[in-house]
Formats: structure tokens, C-alpha cells, sequence
RNA sequence: GGUGCGGUAGUUCAGCUGGUUAGAAUACCUGCCUGUCACGCAGGGGGUCGCGGGUUCGAGUCCCGUCCGCACCGCCA
């Protein structure tokens, strides 16, 4: 056998026994007279010791091993005359009795452990070296655990996984796609897929009445922490369900994973917040709710009173930090600087301390009586050593978004975003649109084949921009993990809606006739989501950007450079394809 | 497309208002060391200061451009 034993599972119980190891060489230490080698693989660490005495020549050759040299090594297990507490492994130690290296190393260019010395950059080069540190592997045996628990529960309730193609027809609503050029089909283009969102909805059609995939997904946009260009998605999709189901049923799941891969008991069902009121409380349509601070509206009772930033504001609206009174003005001042830089814009903020005595002192002293300063404390529940933060703008939903990054940062600042504790709720009832400035036409806010809300449904002749969808998101501690909705099934929804959306019936049908056509023959009444599964693995990791749960990710601009691609094509490649490069004209 | 921060030894970083031979830690190499486990001790090697231009008697340091990395805005149905 070449190896009988890991490097994890040695225990004292297991002393006396005669056993072979291979692994990686994590550290030599040499005494003199005897050496300490620290043998490594996936499950841990186990100590090698060389004897002088007992085996000069073996000795010997341990003295010349390296970092990460490649070693299967025979012995016996012995219990350790002084133990190391630090490792699962520490009360055992193997005395050599054969050393076989198998592989040579170069020097690595950083270490190889937990609080390695090695930056970002140099890890994603060598990211073979990087996933041998214990706590990026721990990511990648998390994010196993979590796709098996997810079949599991799916499989359980009865869903079919069923994979989709990857060569897809592009479709131009929505992110970019990135495209494949076909060599059979000169000057025709593949497009890898955003969503398998058409395909799944087929799928229904098909009568498969419950589909789930654990699916990569393509969108060539810019990249962020929490976005890579290629991400894994929990795609799921259901015929004959309502909204209910679909949130009842996939709340569920996140209280299977929660339990079975973190140990929590979550609380179902969860909180279903609509839309309208997320963005009036929070001014997000992702709120964090592991802290309050909810927004309070103070237009009626700041107005009027000759404070001329206030008295021509849109809207007014504040948020109440617990016992932030004590706030020097250096940092009040260091508070005004974060919601005034560019990405926030805001253009000031007013704040109030209340005092011990109750009385409320503020930056607007001069236009506010101590009365109607104390009746605005009073709306926040404001009690003494509470700091009251207030902003104001022309334009209320920028307004709230400005206090919702504000809210988030004193949420940590004051350290109530915990990340051992999670917050989850549904976010409910998304408009059906958003108007987009660059297209000057209104866009679907989720994607064109959601279903609006069945009440609204006249409005969409009346009022297309009032009318909501049957639309949800699952949010936890701020981050979307997941959303979906009911779809239209029926075709000549489907095709008003592409009509709102400034699709002629031709483009509708060019781009869209397969699933309008596949509506005609009796397609079920059906929903669906999709969870990210990189956001919930980086979520129960604590991980501060997906790129830590990925193997292989890409960096900021889209490379992996490890591969160093994207790279050019060979001549011979593009005049297969009929493809001619244009330099792209220098500025 | 934009904003901010960064790029100095293999690695992580320090290097002030410009001024001798650019430092530290760690890693690496050599020697000593029989109970280490972040071993210890002694010694050693290691630099195109991202790249290009400019200002200056003199640039790691100041200015302009450019490339690269990270975070964010736009974008992400």
C-alpha cells in the first residue's frame, strides 16, 4: 500500500503500530542530533522524528529535505514525550524508519499555512500552492458540504437535476453575454448563459414539474468582491405552485443548510418584507436586518423653521445609533466626509445628541426650539446617550439610499453586523420595471417572463411603471442570496409585456418565439429561483469576497492569472473561425 | 467609462519637508545544537525602488503619462 494512514488521523490510541504516511513537507527541524519533520496533507498535520543514533544515514537524508517536498514515510507510532495541544495529532509522533522522497520542491513564494505572508496577487498566481493552505481548503470542503446538502434536500422533495446546454442563443436584454464563435456556422455566435432562465421554464413545459441544477452562469460585466464573471447558481423551478410554496419550500432549504452546515436553528417563516416598504425603512432592497436603526421620516416636524437645506428637501429622514452620543467631533466630522464622497454624494449631515437630561443638541440649534428638537427625538424612541443622524435631499430615493449606506456604516462601527449571526427575510413584491436613462424605455427589473401581480394586471395598460411583480429575493445579512418568481405562462401576456418592454412582435419572435411558442401547447402555470451558491458558501465561511470559495477565480479585470487568459488567438484559429482582429483605435 | 488606495529584497512592509553605501521582519543558504513544534544561536547571499518621460546639482521620494493590483461608483434582465 503506499500510504496506510493520512496525516490527520494518528491518535495515541494508535501507538505501537507500524504505519506509512505521504504528504508534503511542512517544516524541518533540526536539533543537532536529531530532526522533526512535519509532514502535510489534506487532513492534517502529522510529526516525524529522525535519529541520529538510531539511523545516521536516514538522518542524513531528512536533514536535506525542503519546503514542500513530496514524502511517503514508514514508522511507528509512539506516544510524544512532550505533547503538542495545538494539533489533532499532537500526542503521537512517527519514528522513521524509511524515508522515500518522491518529489523534489522549489522554494514556494510564500507560505504555505493559514496566516500565510504571501498578498492576493501572488496567491491567485500560484493558487495550486494557495488551495494547499488549510483554511482555503476549508472553503472548498464547505462549499462540497453545501452542494451535497443541496441535492439532498432537493432530491427529498422530489426535484429532477437536469442539466442545460452551455452554447446558447444570445440575448441582449439584460448583462452582456459572453459569445463563442461557431466554426461550422461562419459568422454565427454562440453565447454561454447568463441564467438557464428560458431553458428551465421549457423544462416545465416539458412536465418535468420540478428541476433543479447546481449551474455555472456567464455575465461579462465588471467584477466586485461579490461578482465573478463566471458563478455557480442553485437554479431551481416548479409547475403548479403558488408564491407561497416557492418561499415555504426554499426557506426551508436555507434552514437545512443553516442547521447541517453551521449549527443554527433559524426561524421560519421568514419575514416578507415588500419592496416599497424595505426601500422606506431601509432605503435598500437588500436591508441588513441583524441591527435596527430603521429610517424615521421627519418632514413634518423639521419644516418650516427657516433651515433653508431642510425646508426645500424632498425628503428628510434620519436614523437613530444606540448610545453613539459620545461621538467626538472628529468623528461626527469624519461621518459628514463618508456620506459626502463621490460614491454616496450626499451633500451634508445634520446630527442631535441627547443629552443626559433629555435635552437634544444639535448641529441646527439656531433654527430648531429645544421643543421641537425633543419631539423629533422622540420619533426615533430616542433615549439619552443616542445619537440621532439626519440627511436630506431633493430626490427621495437617492435620499434613502445616501442614509442606507450611513446606516451600514455606523452598523459597523458600532459592531452590530456580527457575522455569527444571521438575518434572514424575503423581500416581496419588486416593481415590475425600472426605468433605464441610457434606453430611454422602461426595463424589466427582475427579467421579462415574470409574472406581474394579478391585481395589477390592468395597470399595465394605465400605468406600467406602478405595476409590481410576483417577485422575491432572499436576503441574509445584507447580501442577495437568491431570488426568483412566479413566470408568465401565458402567451399573450408574455407578448404585452415584450410590447411594454419596446419589443416589436418580429424582435419578440426572433429572439423569444421558441418559449412564446412553447406557451401555445399548454404550458403549466410555473415559478422558480435561483440561489448564488458562492455568496452562501462566502457567507458561512465569514468570507469578505466569493474569490476565496472559488478554486480557480478571476481577478478584478476578469483574468485568471494563474492561466494568464483571456489571451490572443492564433492566426490559424481566427481564420478558421472567419474572425479578423481590428485595433481597437488608440486614443 | 469614473473615483480612491497601492506597486521598494523570494514575500509582507518601513523609508519624513528630495541629500552619503535603500532598511526591518520573514523566507532562503552555511555552520552549531538530542525533544523541537513560530525551535534557538552565529554568520551569509539577495534590489532595474512597476515602466517611460520631466523638474532638479541630485529623485524610491516631486510632476506628467502608462501598465498592473485591490476597493468602490456606473454596469450587473
Amino acid at each position: 500500500m503506499f500510504r496506510t494512514k493520512t496525516c490527520g488521523e494518528l491518535r495515541i490510541a494508535d501507538a505501537g503500530q507500524s504505519v506509512t504516511i505521504a504528504g508534503w513537507v511542512q517544516r524541518v527541524r533540526k536539533m543537532g542530533g536529531m530532526t522533526f519533520v512535519d509532514v502535510r496533507d489534506r487532513y492534517g498535520i502529522t510529526q516525524v522524528v529522525f535519529n541520529n543514533e538510531t539511523d545516521a544515514d536516514l538522518c542524513d537524508k531528512a536533514n536535506k529535505l525542503g519546503r514542500e517536498y513530496v514524502v511517503q514515510i514508514t514508522g511507528d507510532v509512539e506516544p510524544r514525550s512532550s505533547k503538542n495541544p495545538n494539533i489533532p495529532t499532537g500526542d503521537i509522533e512517527i519514528v522513521a524508519r524509511k524515508l522515500n522522497v518522491l518529489n523534489s520542491s522549489v522554494t514556494p513564494p510564500f507560505t504555505i499555512e493559514d496566516d500565510t505572508d504571501g498578498g492576493d496577487d501572488i496567491r491567485m498566481k500560484f493558487r495550486y500552492l494557495d488551495l494547499r493552505r488549510p483554511a482555503v481548503r476549508r472553503n472548498l470542503e464547505l462549499r462540497h458540504k453545501m452542494t451535497m446538502e443541496v441535492r439532498r434536500y432537493l432530491d427529498s422533495k422530489g426535484f429532477l437535476e437536469i442539466e442545460t446546454p452551455m452554447l446558447v442563443g444570445s440575448t441582449p436584454e439584460g448583462a452582456r453575454d459572453f459569445v463563442v464563435p461557431s466554426r461550422m456556422n461562419q459568422g454565427q455566435f454562440y453565447a454561454l448563459p447568463q441564467s438557464p432562465q428560458t431553458l428551465k421554464q421549457l423544462l416545465m413545459v416539458a412536465g418535468m414539474d420540478r428541476y433543479f441544477q447546481i449551474v455555472k452562469c456567464f455575465r461579462d460585466e465588471d467584477l466586485r468582491a461579490d461578482r465573478q464573471p463566471e458563478f455557480t447558481q442553485i437554479d431551481c423551478e416548479m409547475s403548479f405552485i403558488e408564491q407561497n410554496d416557492i418561499l415555504e419550500l426554499f426557506e426551508g432549504m436555507a434552514k437545512h443548510l443553516f442547521k447541517e452546515l453551521r449549527g443554527v436553528e433559524i426561524k421560519e417563516p421568514f419575514l416578507r418584507l415588500p419592496w416599497s416598504e424595505a426601500m422606506k425603512r431601509f432605503g435598500s432592497d437588500k436591508p441588513d436586518m441583524r441591527f435596527g436603526m430603521e429610517f424615521v421620516e421627519l418632514d413634518d416636524i423639521m419644516k418650516g423653521h427657516g433651515f433653508g437645506v431642510f425646508d426645500n428637501a424632498a425628503y428628510i429622514g434620519g436614523i437613530c445609533a444606540k448610545g453613539a452620543a459620545s461621538y467626538t467631533r472628529k468623528q461626527l466630522d469624519q461621518l459628514t466626509d463618508f456620506v459626502k464622497r463621490p460614491q454616496i454624494g450626499a451633500k451634508g449631515l445634520v446630527y442631535a445628541r441627547v443629552e443626559e437630561d433629555g435635552n437634544v443638541k444639535s448641529s441646527v440649534d439656531k433654527f430648531y426650539s429645544q421643543d421641537v428638537l425633543r419631539q423629533m427625538a422622540a420619533k426615533f424612541n430616542a433615549e439619552p446617550g443616542d445619537l440621532i443622524l439626519i440627511m436630506s435631499g431633493d430626490d427621495a430615493m437617492k435620499t434613502r439610499k445616501q442614509l442606507c449606506e450611513l446606516r451600514l456604516e455606523m452598523g459597523n462601527q458600532l459592531g452590530l453586523r456580527d457575522k455569527n449571526k444571521f438575518a434572514c427575510l424575503w423581500v416581496v413584491d419588486f416593481p415590475m420595471f425600472e426605468w433605464s436613462d441610457e434606453e430611454q424605455r422602461l426595463m424589466a427589473m427582475h427579467h421579462p417572463f415574470t409574472h406581474p401581480k394579478d391585481e395589477d394586471i390592468p395597470m399595465l395598460d394605465t400605468d406600467p411603471a406602478a405595476v409590481r411583480a410576483d417577485a422575491y429575493d432572499m436576503v441574509v445579512n445584507g447580501v442577495e442570496v437568491g431570488g426568483g418568481s412566479i413566470r408568465i405562462h401565458d402567451s399573450e401576456l408574455q407578448a404585452k409585456m415584450f410590447e411594454i418592454l419596446g419589443f416589436t412582435p418580429e424582435k419578440a419572435a426572433e429572439q423569444f418565439g421558441f418559449l412564446m411558442n412553447a406557451f401555445k401547447y399548454g404550458a403549466p402555470p410555473h415559478g422558480g429561483l435561483a440561489y448564488g451558491l458562492d455568496r452562501w458558501v462566502s457567507l458561512f465561511a465569514g468570507l469578505d469576497s466569493i474569490r476565496d470559495c472559488i478554486a480557480f477565480p478571476k481577478n478584478n479585470s476578469g483574468r485568471d492569472v494563474m492561466l494568464d487568459a483571456p489571451a490572443a488567438l492564433d492566426q490559424k484559429q481566427l481564420d478558421e473561425l472567419s474572425i479578423a482582429i481590428v485595433e481597437p483605435e488608440k486614443k
